[in-house]
DNA sequence: CAAGATACTGTACTTGAGGACAATAGTCGT
DNA sequence: ACGACTATTGTCCTCAAGTACAGTATCTTG
């Protein structure tokens, strides 16, 4: 994770932002572009990192087929950032597929430092905004405050790990590995489970534990 | 940013834990500690990361007063870990002040990277999450949309349908009759979802629908 | 009309999931 | 000390799910 194998591609048509952000990335490995056509061709195989400038002049359209279909490729990622960010710009972009959203002039730790977050697979998001999305959710998520929650007060502890894990689409393989037990002791664990929620498969146990119907 | 200045308090009662973060942040910078009232005295002057434990056995009351005094003061900086993360124990961890929310038994470069971002004042916050929190936002934000959501954009009518009734843990012999077709079409029509939507299975694809991680 | 997308169905194969049956060991309260 | 509960693991078995490989029929569109 260190030091990037991945392509940079900065995308802007203000020249001194693409030199500032060459003068933090290197011209080695980095590439300006003007707009997305450019490199849309070309670029789509190798692992890169987009770098987009989300300014006011020219802001992209993230749901637009033409970002859409950048941003589904899994080995590229997008990174918005803008001279002067917003909040809702940032969750426009972030919402879009972004890895991440920040100052474009940012200092040139700061940029290397998303740039290393964004290349393992992380999402990059500001302080600020940190808050604004947590005020969203708290609501929803934070609303049942008890310790365990309803679907698990019959459940042991383990069980209820094991659920949880399950309900999230893990196998009973990397539940096993991710616990630390054989793969027999977490069907065990999920019998149990099963037979105390009343319900025949992890599906269920997803709607369940995820407050579905 | 590069290598901390900061005292690093790692907090837990798990042995294999500690080690894991010795192991990782070196003997030298890190602490161990096995609850909070053991360094609250101590360590208050002086810059520090302090990782905490937020697995199953013990999870902390981040809205308590002894942590919320705790998480008030600028120069310390908390981190919550957890060896089986949710999307709940995050947001709860963030909205009370955390600096940054991550899987306990991360990699070493992920969890060197994770404080690094916590140095430099930023905010951790993994893949799931950013997910998760966005939905409570854009509700808020951009709420009026299309009849089609975001995950059946690419799908056909027909195979929406199917995977509705499947996303809702409805088996494929269930959905056959419930449709008027084979059992054979159903998977037919499955397979085809799983392909455009880049998943495996059925309890992927009710993740998915139900607007999960 | 040819091409392409959509809907539908069949046989055959592999595999993860879950149940049946059974056993060992540690903790905890009476 | 003795049940009750929990955690753990093993083998054997069955079956729904999902994939591979085909094939037919309808409808739309250039």
């Amino acid at each position: 994770m260190t030091d990037g194998k991945r392509q940079l591609i900065l995308v802007s048509q203000d020249e001194g932002l693409l030199a500032h952000w060459q003068r933090v990335f290197g011209k080695a490995r980095s590439r300006a572009a003007s707009g997305l056509p450019d490199l849309s061709k070309r670029q789509r195989d190798a692992d890169a990192t987009i770098w987009v400038d989300d300014s006011l002049s020219s802001p992209p359209d993230w749901q637009s087929e033409e970002w859409q279909s950048l941003l589904r490729i899994p080995h590229v990622r997008v990174v918005a950032a803008s001279s002067n960010p917003t909040d809702d710009k940032a969750i426009e972009a972030l919402d879009a597929g972004c890895a991440g959203y920040c100052h474009a002039y940012a200092d040139a730790a700061t940029l290397r430092q998303v740039e290393q977050v964004i290349e393992a697979g992380q999402v990059w998001i500001g302080k600020n905004l940190m808050g604004r999305l947590l005020q969203g959710t708290s609501r929803i998520a934070g609303a049942g405050r008890s310790d365990v929650p309803d679907w698990g007060i019959s459940l042991t502890a383990r069980e209820r790990e094991v659920a949880i894990l399950a309900a999230n689409g893990a196998s009973n393989l990397a539940i096993a590995s991710d616990c630390d037990i054989s793969e027999r002791t977490v069907k065990a664990h999920l019998t149990s489970v099963f037979t105390k929620l009343n319900i025949t498969d992890r599906l269920q146990l997803a709607l369940r534990v995820h407050g579905i119907s």
